[in-house]
DNA sequence: AGTCTCCCGTAAAACGTTTTATGAAAAGCT
DNA sequence: AGCTTTTCATAAAACGTTTTACGGGAGACT
């Protein structure tokens, strides 16, 4: 391919005949030009090829057009659902997103977040590796900050997230409902917020089931390990998942093991994916409304970048609980009291 | 959270005593600055929280630190991943990513194509919609760009593919080896060059079994409608789904439908997710190394971005087949002269 | 015909950096 | 002591845009 100087502003006005600030108020739509003129430029301006420079550009007239995202994980099918979503909202708005993401590790995330700083976006939609973002975001950080799904560990933030406590309870309840006498919840890690407020939303409603927590990490042959202790050591009745990639590998466990759902083990999990619809039986789950927190997420965001000093808002939007014949025991509804 | 002005080399070079020249010596680790400076500016770096503008930085060196990655839809997890181990190898270089997704519409292709642009990224990484790429890159986008997975319509570009034709033509003589004797074949559009790289690699090794090609579309309502149509008109002995969205949707209308694998309708995909290994009988799948496909990918950018005028290249990674339960008939192998 | 007002195009400055050229001071050599 | 060379800090220019202020010309009014 010819390589060929670029074309700038300065080419345009030249090819043209007119200068610079001529050329810039056409693109801009400036009023007073001369409609001969504006024929002039645009012609010239399709013929070359000319796209504006968006850093350039900005960096005089101080207007953004871009934000930045961080999520911990690309490869994790909700972030990708979630950063699509954003795209086409932020399109609308005449913004595009950096994305950037942390590979689930709390150093990159802070390695991330201050390398995202150099490229002056308007405001951060962040997804957490584990909260502990005051850490990570200095007071010279001044760009607005919309945090999803974990909680962060000051007041400072705009928060977007969902009613983890109350989904893990309507599963707690519906398990300890069917009768199942133990429960094993396995989760990440307890310092990571949501996996917390689940554990404990769980534990509210187990009634007469006998709960423990095991927290697997977030490596997979770690996450793998753990689970075939818990499953082969002393097992549960019923297995309850508490974030997506634990869900995959626990079902990836159990079936490695000849374990059949409901029968050997009860199985639910706190995500929803499209495999668990196809496996039978189905798998019980908690499905979040990504969507929802993306859109909800980008209209803070919006609000923030447009100036809005209103104080900190956090929005707890509703999963909805998806049972179905993984954790369905035989007549279990009807032996319970309702 | 109160809001200061933003911090600049000035301010940086007006605490420090020095000028801005210096500081920028300083953070760019010139040689022939006094130590006594280089102390002195640092730690006002740090206590002011000083990040560089990477956007003014490269408007004066020429510099460029941002590479741009456009993909179909984020939502489909082997994108995910893609741009995920793109990212890794990128940060490793001193890179950032532009992420943009064209949400499966060529349009929309055009129209981000058009608008990375503006953001002056050094190299782009692109997975086309159905490939038709010189329509949307124009003779003045002179930027390096790597074409990923789909076969661009001209050969100015480096492309990073998988051996399509071979790996579907391994599924096509799998089957008829296996003694079906009719075989859908099911695709989004032969407009996109690998999914009629596919049709024709697995039209090329039917042997004796009669295959038909249906074309089901992007979108999710369409493709049902299509399979189902399919799978009630006039059921083939096997059906094979040429990408992972197709085949999701393929197995969910085969298990609405009621219709087990194999012995009900043999089914086998082009893409492997987790799941496919978890629902019973497992499919059969043939695997697309992503991480490899995303390294070579990586490795020819650079080599582009840093100046490299080589013709261009074209790399085929090789595809893995998984026989799986879901067209293993009993027996069937046994039957049949290797 | 002269004066005033309005329109329109553009020169120059500015944004935040980096690079280059220049000058002053220090060090080395005779 | 004087001259030459080297070191180091920085003033000014430059990158590609947009904004602002200014000047010239045209039109309107008396």
């Amino acid at each position: 391919m010819k390589r060929r100087p670029p074309v700038s502003i300065k080419t345009v006005a030249e090819r043209a005949g007119v200068s610079p600030a001529t050329v810039s108020n056409v693109l801009n739509a400036k009023p007073s030009v001369a409609p001969e003129l504006i024929e002039r430029v645009r012609s010239v301006v399709a013929e070359l090829g000319y796209v504006t420079d968006s850093n350039a550009s900005r960096l005089r007239s101080g207007k953004h057009s871009l934000a930045g995202v961080v999520v911990p994980d690309l490869s994790n099918p909700m972030f990708g659902t979630f950063v699509s979503t954003l795209e086409t909202l932020a399109r609308e708005d005449g913004f595009d997103l950096l994305v950037v993401s942390a590979a689930n590790d709390v150093e990159q995330e802070k390695e991330r977040l201050h390398a995202i700083r150099s490229w002056r976006p308007a405001g951060l939609i962040v997804i957490p590796c584990d909260g502990a973002l005051s850490q990570r975001t200095p007071p010279s950080m001044h760009m607005p900050i919309v945090v999803v799904d974990r909680l962060p560990d000051a007041p400072d933030f705009d928060l977007i997230a969902v009613n983890n406590a109350q989904s893990a309870a309507a599963i707690s309840a519906h398990l300890s409902e069917q009768g199942y006498r133990s429960c094993t919840v396995a989760g990440s890690m307890l310092s990571i917020s949501n996996i917390r407020e689940r554990w404990e939303g769980a534990a509210s409603a187990a009634g007469d089931m006998t709960l423990s927590m095991v927290e697997v990490g977030l490596e997979a042959k770690g996450i793998r390990r753990r689970l075939h202790e818990t499953l082969t050591q002393r097992r549960p009745e019923a297995l309850f998942a508490l974030d997506h990639i634990t869900g995959l590998i626990a079902y990836q466990t159990m079936t490695d093991l000849g374990l059949s759902a409901p029968g050997d083990l009860a199985f639910a999990c706190f995500d929803e994916a499209e495999w668990m619809r196809l496996v039978r039986p189905a798998i019980t789950t908690v499905r979040q409304p990504i969507e929802e927190m993306a859109t909800a997420a980008w209209q803070q965001l919006s609000r923030r970048m447009g100036g809005n000093a209103d104080p900190v808002r956090t929005l707890r939007l509703a999963c909805s609980v998806e049972v179905r014949g993984s954790t369905l025991r035989e007549g279990g509804r009807s032996s319970t009291a309702a």
